[in-house]
This record gives structure tokens, C-alpha cells and sequence, in this order.
DNA sequence: TCGTTAGTTCCGAAGTTCTGAACTATGGGA
DNA sequence: TCCCATAGTTCAGAACTTCGGAACTAACGA
């Protein structure tokens, strides 16, 4: 197991942040990270809405957000825990994370009906 | 060949718009036609940088965008036109376009030597 | 009608993502 | 110390997506 990668700020690219909460299963796991400040553990969001993501896919998810610059993760013992990298990527390119959150949330409030975020 | 399909600004997805945002080339067309705030045909944008882009892959550039709900594509005579559709996702999603293009713009002005945009 | 220009569609190659299975690492209890 | 449970990673193959050349369609002008 190699260690956690994490770029420095000003290697983060916009069109890794796009791509990485293009999906609605990361956007929701960034979300939740948001909310909670910190996630303690992967099994944490293992559920997004009604449908279980197995293991091995959460397991990327969180690289693909780590390597874009949006979360840090360390190792506590046995388990990972995850903060966001907000304030930092708020000050590389302001309002973005922002906007990205509130879109997924005005889509979620006019939708039919998004079981995760 | 079958008429444009543009989706309902209501049926416009977050994830759509990020997905077709996060490709650089898709970026720096969109840029294009935002600024010029209207492109005349695919051949204007052909040349992004010093890359030039088969005609395939630019068809395919702008379905994207459009199927996004980024922009409308007319066609006039032998040659297509596209406008952006910034003001309706602008109502739908505020801030969110905004906020990427100046991402772009704000990683172009920092990052190594980027072609396109 | 023919040639030219503009763009689309098709299809195979290349690349990416997803997921189950096997694996590594840590902590706790006997 | 050894063994087990828990948490997460890595691997590999299947499924999916994207790219790009070739062939095609559509409109225009000579």
C-alpha cells in the first residue's frame, strides 16, 4: 500500500475537479465530506442513497477526488479520514466549489427524483 | 442526418455540464463561443492552440455541448451556428458557468504553458 | 450536373471505468 | 505471539467511452 498523493494546490487543474464531480456518486461523496467537515471512513458513504457502491469503486472514487486536489486523506490506525481541501481551492479559483455544489442542489430540488446528494 | 437535439433547460443536468466542461478542448470552444458569442461554423474552431482537431472529433465536441445544454446549433445553408445558451443556464445554475470559465482562465494564467483556451 | 465545402455517421482501435476477488495493513483479544 | 476481524488497496477482466480516419449526406455555385 503506497501512501496517500496529494497535489499541491497550485498543480490542481480545473478540468480534474470537473471531471472528478462530473459524477453524481463523487459529487455526493464530496458533498457529504462537506457537510461533515471530515468523513471517518470509506463504510461511511458506502451507501449514497438507495444503492450500495461496492468496495473496490469507493476506493477509486476518493483517489479520483484526492488527485484532484479536493479531499485529503490520512491513515488513523485502521481506518482513512478524509477532509476537504475547500478553503484551498476556494482560494485558487473562487466560487467554484461553490457553484458545483449549488447546481447538484437546485437539480436535486427540480429533478423527478436523485436518490443521492 | 437528423435535425439538433437540444434538451429543455429544465431537463439540463449538472453532470452533463461538467462532463462536457472538463474536457479542455470542449472548454476553450465553449470559451470561443461565449466570447465571440456566436461561432459561425465547426472550421472556426478547428485550430485550438497548435492542435488541430479532426472534423470528427469536433462534430463530436460540439454534440456534447449541445446535448449538455451549453449551446444551440442552427444550421444555415451548408454551415452550422452555434450560440451559447449562457443566459438560461445562468438562471438555472447561477454562478456555475461563471465560476469554470474562470477557473479555466485563472489556471492558463498560472499553469506551465497551456495551448488551447 | 459536377465539384467544393461543411458537417455527420460509422466503425475499429485505444483508453477509461467498474467491480469481484485476492491482497495488505492495523488493532484487539486469547 | 498468534489469530481474527475490519478497513481499505490492488489486480484483472468485462463493459463502456472516446478518438479519428474513411465514407457519407446536404447545400451551394459554376
Amino acid at each position: 500500500m503506497r501512501p496517500f498523493v496529494h497535489p499541491a494546490i497550485e498543480d490542481v487543474q480545473p478540468e480534474a475537479i470537473l471531471h472528478a464531480l462530473s459524477d453524481p456518486n463523487r459529487a455526493a461523496i464530496f458533498a457529504k465530506i462537506m457537510t461533515a467537515g471530515c468523513v471517518e471512513a470509506c463504510s461511511a458513504v458506502s451507501a449514497l442513497g438507495d444503492r450500495v457502491i461496492p468496495k473496490s469503486s469507493l476506493s477509486m472514487h476518493f483517489k479520483v477526488l484526492r488527485e484532484a486536489g479536493l479531499i485529503r486523506s490520512e491513515r488513523h490506525g485502521v481506518e482513512m479520514r478524509n477532509h476537504s481541501r475547500w478553503d484551498e481551492v476556494e482560494t485558487r479559483f473562487p466560487g467554484l466549489l461553490a457553484a458545483i455544489i449549488s447546481a447538484y442542489a437546485a437539480d436535486a430540488g427540480t429533478g423527478p427524483c436523485r436518490s443521492g446528494a
